[in-house]
DNA sequence: CAGAATCCAAGCCGATACTG
DNA sequence: CAGTATCGGCTTGGATTCTG
């Protein structure tokens, strides 16, 4: 079966988990457990509200994130992988692997991204 | 081995092949035959010049481009990937084919991207 | 032919303050 | 608690011109 259109999946992936916050935000939440909002935001240092809920919904739209809110009060809401997103582990496992050849040219990226949950599997080689 | 210092892999491999160039570059060039400045300037509608010699001298200060002037009049430059610009393409795919569930929602992509080469892979599909 | 230099525009991102 | 509104700077990329 052939789609006729010229499209790019490839670019259309990188747009959606490029940007600054959105993998931070992925590899925190990698194990599938809910996470709340400030927790999150925790867990993510440096980030600011506006980038924080910003990408929130973004990988919220794109099904990579599930969005649970219970009105309580105070409002609690919970985040957490979707299916979709945890297949995306898979690939961006497989980056990171590809990355991990260049790490010893670039040791000042140790200081600004210690929330790299991907870094034990990296670090096990 | 256990490496003591906390990096991130993924987040420099997504340094070093995102910008908005470079992947089209890189897809361009994924047969592994050799390609002239200008030849690859025409395979990809809408690069300046800046932004192409900037492009390729990213990707080969990583290792993912070979540069080889030939000192003729007029120069003539070539540029290839190399083998590690090729386990780069395997990565790449893996994303692509990730990326491929999202193409319906975003058919404006059919314009802009119309050479990506990964295309042919998704099409098939 | 294969770039480099310069200047300029747009958009991403940050800081701060505010709200249901 | 979980965001939104607003403003402003800085980085990224674009247009043009020039050169070995």
């Amino acid at each position: 079966m052939k789609n006729q259109v010229e499209i790019c999946p490839l670019r259309l992936a990188m747009d959606i988990i490029g940007g600054k916050w959105r993998l931070s935000i992925i590899c925190l939440l990698k194990d599938g457990r809910p996470m709340r909002y400030n927790q999150i935001k925790r867990g993510v240092p440096g980030i600011t509200n506006v980038m924080l809920s910003q990408s929130l919904k973004h990988l919220e739209e794109y099904g990579i994130l599930h969005r649970e809110q219970y009105n309580e009060v105070p409002v609690r809401v919970e985040y957490q992988l979707t299916d979709n997103g945890k297949t995306l582990l898979n690939v961006l496992s497989g980056l990171s692997d590809w990355g991990n050849q260049y790490i010893d040219r670039h040791q000042e990226y140790q200081s600004h991204c210690a929330e790299c949950l991907f870094r034990e599997a990296a670090e096990s080689k």
